[in-house]
RNA sequence: GGCCGGAUGCCCGAGUGGACUAAGGGAGCGGAUUGCAAAUCCGCGAUUCGUGGGUUCGAAUCCCACUCCGGCCUCCA
């Protein structure tokens, strides 16, 4: 069962061999390493769901090729140099985005909400949404933030998630690179531009031509008699009133919005790596003109496959701050949905496919997960009470328990379910599918009154093994605040008394207004437990 | 105008020629359990896959036409 995945570069599904392959001819995926490129947030505001569920597809790609037993090198840059707002003047007019941010923090302290102490520095700004972005990632368990966050020095850091601000010596002389080998060259109007027809391959990615490019109906290629051809693009402008600038051999300016990608990506993955992801909006043109500047540079393949997510649509529309549809991750997290609900939420749908977000679609999510955590409850409940008695300890943490998790046989409902979720996988990274067979397995364990300590211990290393791809199951929740909880426990406390004593209106009351703070109630015959909610209350009709 | 996707039950969403009397999730309904709930258990629900033709022994799956929806074509994940 090879495993495949459409490769935008040849419009078709591929089987996936990594470059540099594992020592295994049966499974080149096993052992092998595998640098993946995925391009990132800009940090001018909060991302959104929609950014987000670019940055999560590529994480469950990795995710998977880490559970076939691959080394992944992960990179995702954040985009902190200023680019242009206006579209009918593609190449550099309009305002900087980082301008309007600066605008709107200078605006956000006037009014006493101040978020930085200097809004009138533009890193200062983008540093800001750079550091809300990590944050909001973490909750969403960006496996890339998370070797960011390991990483022990800035160098390796800066490998993982690069910033562009901080390479702009490296964009120089790429760009130099590309006018050496006649690649680029300087308009009349003293811009660099990328000469497209010295790269006959361009428009590959995207299906166009360039005939078709130059006469794009859009009509948004504009004649410019600076330039050689209409969709030439430019990748260092001289501009000595941009907010933010650098010297450069072509005057103070900036650079062109490509030339980030080609730089960083090579810089950390090599000339040539595997795999390099987006939103399909990143197909033409940002990734055809990546294409054209490294492989202009080097004379080698850039990128062996190419894969892009379709964008997310918000109750069957756009996503836009005009329709009241635009959500950004602390928006629904201060609504009271846990950010795991918010991750299935957006990994659930096959990449490929335009995904329907809705509220509804949250709850959904919260009651799937809901299912699996009580799974994953009760099989490691099943297996403490063996471990305690035998004195083999915490089995959850890896490295305590006398047999490590990864020597374990795994029964053959468990070994099949593995197989019917990796075989869906394989497919295109099918995960609705994949799901399917994960549930299917789910519940007649669920259904199972009592679990034989091996069967419990294999069903938990299994669905482990699943949820590292998946990061739902086993990571922590949201905490209550402080405050919240012991709220929460002096309400509880009351519940239970106001029982005893038959009160049972009394009881039920209180349950509700735990259920008001995300809070629900179990009673079983061993007492009343509580836990957090993933999903707020539904508002009842 | 060019290029590219999509349309499956109440909702989300697999399935791309025969094991489909269409996976899985959610919501719903009836019953068991419960003080009532939650969780769990048992049971129910598409003779049908946007519309119309065609190919085939056989089609959700292939072909043609049509309708509708969405994306990209130098802001965008």
């Amino acid at each position: 069962m090879p495993t495949s995945f459409y490769n935008t570069l040849h419009h078709r599904l591929e089987d996936f061999v990594p470059m540099h392959p594992g020592p295994d001819p049966a499974d080149a995926i096993k052992g092998s390493q595998i640098g993946i490129y995925s391009c990132g947030p800009t940090v001018y505001d909060y991302a959104h769901i929609g950014n987000f569920r670019a940055f999560l597809f590529a994480d469950v790609l990795r995710r998977y090729l880490e559970l076939r037993g691959a080394h992944v090198t992960h990179v995702m840059n954040m985009t902190d140099v200023g680019h242009m707002t206006d579209d009918q003047l593609a190449d550099g007019a309009g305002r900087d985005k980082l301008e309007v941010a600066v605008e709107k923090m200078k605006e956000n302290k006037k009014q006493g909400k101040a978020q930085i102490e200097n809004p009138n520095d533009p890193f200062a700004v983008a540093d800001f949404f750079a550091q809300a972005f990590l944050q909001d990632a973490r909750l969403l368990g960006l496996g890339v933030v998370a070797d960011y966050d390991a990483a022990s020095t800035d160098e390796s850091k800066e490998r993982i998630i690069p910033r562009p601000t901080r390479h702009i010596p490296e964009f120089i002389s790429m760009i130099e690179t590309l006018i050496a080998r006649g690649h680029a060259y300087i308009g009349a109007d003293g811009v660099v531009y990328y000469d497209i027809r010295s790269f006959p391959a361009y428009g590959k990615l995207s299906g166009n031509s360039l005939e078709q490019l130059s006469h794009g109906a859009g009509g948004r290629t504009n004649e410019q008699a600076a330039k050689k051809h209409p969709a030439d693009f430019f990748l260092w402008k001289p501009d000595r009133h941009h907010l933010m600038r650098w010297p450069s051999p072509w005057g103070d300016g900036y650079p062109g919005w490509h030339i980030e990608c080609s730089v960083m990506s090579m810089r950390a993955l090599g000339q040539s790596f595997d795999l390099h992801t987006g939103g399909e909006d990143n197909i033409h043109p940002h990734h055809e003109c990546e294409i054209a500047q490294s492989e202009g540079a080097t004379g080698k393949p850039f990128v062996k496959y190419w894969m892009h997510t379709r964008h997310l649509m918000v109750n069957g529309e756009k996503m836009s701050k005009s329709k009241g549809n635009f959500f950004t991750i602390r928006d629904l997290t201060a609504r009271g949905f846990d950010p795991v609900v918010i991750r299935w939420g957006l990994i659930s749908t096959r990449y490929r496919e335009p995904l329907n977000f809705t509220i509804q679609g949250l709850y959904e999510a919260a009651a799937a997960i809901t299912t699996l955590r009580d799974l994953a409850e009760k099989l490691t409940a099943a297996v403490a009470a063996v471990d305690e008695a035998a004195g083999e300890g915490d089995f959850s943490s890896p490295g305590t328990t006398s047999a490590p998790l990864h020597e374990l046989v795994l029964e053959p409902a468990d070994q099949q379910m593995l197989t019917e979720f990796n075989l869906a996988m394989d497919d295109d990274l099918n995960v609705s599918g994949a799901l399917a067979a994960l549930f299917t397995w789910a519940n007649p364990l669920h259904k199972q009154k009592k679990l034989a300590y091996r069967q419990a211990r294999s069903a938990l290393q299994s669905l482990k093994k699943v949820d590292h791809v998946l990061g739902v199951v086993f990571v922590d929740l949201q905490a209550l605040p402080q405050d919240r909880q012991r709220q929460v426990e002096d309400l509880v406390q009351k519940r239970t008394a106001a029982r005893q004593q038959k009160d049972f209106a009394a009881g039920d009351m209180i349950r509700k207004q735990l259920l008001s703070l995300g809070v629900e109630v179990k009673d079983t015959p061993a007492g009343t437990t509580w836990r957090s909610r993933l999903a707020p209350e539904k508002l009842s009709q």
